[in-house]
DNA sequence: CGATTCGTTGACATGCTTCAAACTTCGTGG
DNA sequence: CCACGAAGTTTGAAGCATGTCAACGAATCG
């Protein structure tokens, strides 16, 4: 189960799995490799495959599985890919790079999560993606979407995406530090956590400079928050790992949140 | 050409207007009335027409026209309305009641921006929106959208909207008093001017609370930031009009704009 | 094992919020 | 049309949360 990685020096580029039973039924498709979702372990289900083909059987599905070393790139501002993506294993950041370097976190994506929607109605993607450790992913080519039969499925999705898009707005615009820290926290756990149970400890896989850009503050407002956090005995924070002895008192902190 | 209104004591209420050459082919549709467009002239042509028709002539595209008087919500958080709308004439706010009754505003439309995409994927609307001022909005019902066929058109406009809020998370994480309100100050002129030519003067039709909500600042800081504007020469202030002197200094101030 | 990246902590500066009060505009009813 | 009250806006003073600068410490990687 443990992936196998080989360090290629390019940046940009996406690992083929060669694992999996292709199903080599000779379908009229690209040149992308057709891979079986076995290895998938995707919590309720793939969602690549609830979005288009709901009422639609004549559109063959072709996905692509990719394992991507920590630190790659999925695609950068202004790729003309055009694919979206779900988080297969590990975890990645989108973010949009500023005139004076500096980089604006728009979103933490985890197994399960869709990203690269930004490219559905321009010719390229906005934004940009990196893979925040051992990750792999699936591909789903955007080309050919339009004039397709799109399930609930797809609506849903991008319906989720506003919400937490508007949520981060939400708390960007009205809450201060402790608040912030904690929506992120309750947010992680959250997610993290099977069919909506949340867990007691997580790890988190981007660094504090990530957070801090995610969440609009100072790095260093990041670690003295997290630290009168652990003072307060409310949680544990080693290095990256995060512990929770009261939840409740960070569902307090974090104040109003956007139920999903 | 002016809008005559009829002050109607219910606050939810829709108004339907009754102008126009209802083309009263039958075709068997819910109670909703089928009113031309002869009246609509936004800029660009009707988005409506561009969503869902495409490729889908056997869906009957229903529509109506409404007029609101300014202060009237169009649907509030929770209604199960399921429909989205089209700014005919006037704006229109959107916005997320928080626990503690403050209101986070979400974005403000103008003449031919779509709105109440929130409820795509839901069984409700979960944001409100209420009339600016007297507003004129094209409505189309979502039930029934799903598992249809969706032109590009509809795709660009969720991209667009995907934009938008990336551009005001990325403005709220990053930008201080100043570059917020130049930053709202330029968009606001951008979009009201005719294809993508700013004018030279606006009108504001939201209060000054409704912008400190929507850029998460204190209305006392909206206010001196302004009037800190106006001193330096680079616009003036009259109430809710606002002209400006100097646009590039103004481009200046808003800093890093995602372009659109 | 050294170098680099990442994270923590302290001192200080400042931009924004909060509180308070006056002023202006708007809406409604006399 | 004016008067009055409510709502919206402006301005000042003071407090504080967060950013900035700087230095040290810890972890990771080759």
């Amino acid at each position: 189960m443990a992936i196998q990685l080989q360090n290629t020096a390019t940046d940009n580029a996406v690992i083929p799995v060669t694992s999996g039973v292709g199903s080599g039924v000779g379908y009229a498709q690209p040149s992308l490799e057709v891979l079986s979702c076995y290895s998938c372990n995707i919590k309720g289900g793939c969602l690549i495959e609830k979005l288009t083909i709901a009422h639609d059987h004549s559109y063959q599905l072709v996905k692509n599985k990719k394992v991507l070393a920590k630190g790659k790139h999925i695609f950068r501002g202004g790729d003309d890919t055009k694919a979206m993506y779900v988080v297969s294993r590990g975890s990645v950041k989108s973010y949009m790079l500023m005139e004076d370097g500096e980089e604006q976190v728009l979103n933490f994506y985890l197994p399960g999560d869709v990203f690269g929607l930004d490219a559905m109605g321009s010719h390229c993607h906005i934004s940009s993606t990196v893979a925040l450790e051992n990750t792999t992913i699936c591909k789903l080519p955007l080309s050919g979407l339009q004039n397709r039969v799109l399930g609930q499925g797809f609506l849903n999705m991008i319906s989720d995406n506003m919400l937490r898009d508007h949520n981060l707005m939400l708390m960007l615009a009205s809450k201060d530090a402790d608040g912030r820290l904690a929506s992120f926290l309750v947010d992680m756990f959250k997610r993290t956590g099977k069919q909506g149970h949340p867990v007691n400890a997580i790890k988190l896989t981007m660094t504090r400079q990530d957070i801090a850009n995610y969440l609009g503050l100072a790095i260093e407002t990041v670690s003295r928050t997290l630290r009168r956090f652990q003072d307060s005995g409310m949680l544990d924070v080693t290095q990256r790992k995060v512990k929770v002895y009261d939840f409740n008192c960070l569902l307090a902190i974090a104040g109003t949140q956007v139920v999903y």
